[in-house]
RNA sequence: GCCCCCAUCGUCCAGUGGCCCAGGACGCCGCCCUUUCAAGGCGGUAACGGGGAUUCGAAUUCCCCUGGGGGCACCA
């Protein structure tokens, strides 16, 4: 709404390439592409490969491609930070330099040990502070025993730590409870913390928008950040965390949380990106189906909500069949083709394939859940087969074989020109409620009780297909 | 255990002291349409967690409680 363009603007979205991009990171990456183009900003894609144990090549390039996939391009990167351990490495040293930071000689087992007696004890876990003050004497003689070695960032004994969240207003802490960190493992390499905040320094990052889930950490990043000299004119906002729908953190126990899962199941990236945007956001106009660029010229950070959010499938299934809805005829192809082509491989007739798609377009709610109903077409008569609970609904049905038998006589019969096999008035001939029979006819020519119009889907398969399938019902019946 | 954040229909949001006996969307239920299932149309169900305080007046402000989530790693 007229705000201008604040070419100032830079911020990233920074995963950690240790698996496929989750909902709560595609949010995340959402939100931030969304900022940025909304002041006309710069949107900045960092990996953080600190962790060289769990990150993995192919997950650097699976996050692109999905990020792609979403829409959501990126200006600069990306840029990895396991080609940048020298800076992390020279920036720790100077803390170390400094008095900001010292060396720690206390191994994690024995951490862990320190930790679970404290926990025993009714006490608060967190770094006890062990190595803290030794002295040059104590130190070399734990070096010469032969003792690993890791950095520790000293955190103020006292005093509040506070900063203002974009999103929450004021967050304050008491320096107390704020333990002295890690920031450079015993073989050298970065901690998250350590590398972020050099980062955002040398990148000149304005904003920082992720999940509510790094809040308590921002205290410790903001020390970090003002002793490497980085001032503190950074702003931060946390976005509300993704639940299940029962409140319970989001996993596969709830479906799919994986964006390749959506991608490969026919979800359209922008179904994906419009829902994920309405999860924890909203426009003043209470518009709900928004394109892209909707949704960033209308988005503003301020505007996000405070409390978690479930993600709910049932919702997102809506908004994908309305834009599927949305799009033509080619353009639907375009996007199920990929996936037609992995499922029916040589079979896929192109022409019926279209047809399929038209006839399908305005009941379906993903793109798979529509191939699944055109099965039916590419499928050989030897391997064709009607599915278990549908053959139980056929079987159900009454005067089921009277029903098939007229059909079979119709088809037969009628002079064939390709047109939809009208079967209405056949039907009131013989008194048979559409409602009763149809799931039937649908079962013996589809496969399936509920699927595409059965009087296209006649005329799609051609009268020999549908004949053979309609005696083969029948026959079957008649064991 | 300690610290932090949060709290409106089942779910996602609107609401920033009176327009709210709370509005929209999804879901659910019913009706219509209808070749199945859908889609579409119409209608319905359903919420301000509890208690104090401030105020002429609180969903909206403050406090306490309760509840939910997150954090307390040589993960990010």
């Amino acid at each position: 709404m007229g705000e201008t363009a604040d070419m100032s603007v830079r911020v990233r979205f920074s995963p950690a390439p240790t698996g496929s991009l989750h909902v709560g990171s595609a949010r995340t990456a959402l939100f931030n592409f969304l900022f940025a183009r909304h002041h006309g900003g710069t949107f900045v894609l960092r990996i953080e490969d600190t962790d060289r144990a769990r990150s993995k090549d192919e997950w650097v390039v699976g996050i692109q491609d999905t990020l792609r996939w979403l829409g959501l391009d990126w200006d600069e990167g990306p840029v990895l930070q396991s080609d940048r351990f020298a800076e992390y490495l020279a920036a720790a040293a100077d803390l170390l330099e400094r008095g900001l930071a010292y060396e720690c000689f206390c191994t994690p087992e024995e951490i862990k040990e320190r930790n679970d007696a404290a926990m025993a004890d009714g006490r608060s876990p967190g770094y006890d502070g062990r190595c803290r003050d030794l002295g040059d004497e104590e130190r070399a003689a734990f070096a010469a025993e032969g003792r690993s070695r890791s950095l520790r960032f000293r955190t103020p004994d006292e005093g509040t730590s506070r900063f203002v969240d974009e999103i929450r207003g004021e967050v304050t802490v008491e320096w107390a409870s704020v333990h002295d960190f890690v920031i450079l493992r015993a073989d050298d390499s970065p901690i998250f913390f350590l590398a972020n905040a050099v980062d955002d320094i040398a990148m000149g990052i304005t904003h920082v928008i992720r999940g509510e889930d790094l809040l308590d950490s921002t205290h410790r990043v903001l020390a970090l950040r003002e002793a490497l000299g980085g001032g503190s004119q950074q702003s931060f906002a946390h976005l509300p965390l993704i639940l299940g729908t029962d409140r319970a953190k989001l996993s596969k126990r709830h479906g799919a949380v994986a964006l390749e899962e959506f991608r490969d199941a026919g979800y359209l990236p922008e179904a994906v990106c419009n829902y994920l945007a309405l999860l924890g956001w909203s426009p003043d106009d209470g518009r709900e189906v928004m394109a892209l660029d909707e949704v960033v010229e209308a988005f503003t950070i301020a505007g996000v909500t405070h409390a978690a959010a479930a993600f709910d499938h049932a919702k997102l299934d809506w908004m994908n069949g309305e834009w599927i809805r949305r799009l033509t005829l080619d353009e639907l192809a375009a996007r199920a083709r990929p996936l037609a082509e992995v499922r029916f491989g040589d079979r896929l007739d192109e022409d019926l394939f279209l047809a399929g798609l038209r006839i399908g377009q305005e009941r379906a709610v993903t793109i798979g859940a529509l191939l699944d109903q055109m099965d039916f077409l590419f499928v050989p008569d030897d391997e064709f087969e009607i599915g278990a609970e549908s053959w139980e609904v056929l079987a159900a049905t009454d005067r089921v074989d009277v029903v098939l038998g007229a059909v079979e006589e119709h088809v037969a019969g009628i002079e064939w020109d390709g047109a939809p096999v009208d079967l209405r008035d056949l039907l009131k001939a013989g008194e048979f409620k559409p409602r009763k029979v149809m799931p039937a006819i649908y079962a013996a020519i589809e496969g399936r009780h509920a699927g595409l119009p059965v009087f296209d889907a006649i005329a799609l398969l051609g009268r020999e297909k549908t004949l053979v399938r309609l005696r083969a019902a029948r026959a079957r019946l008649a064991k």
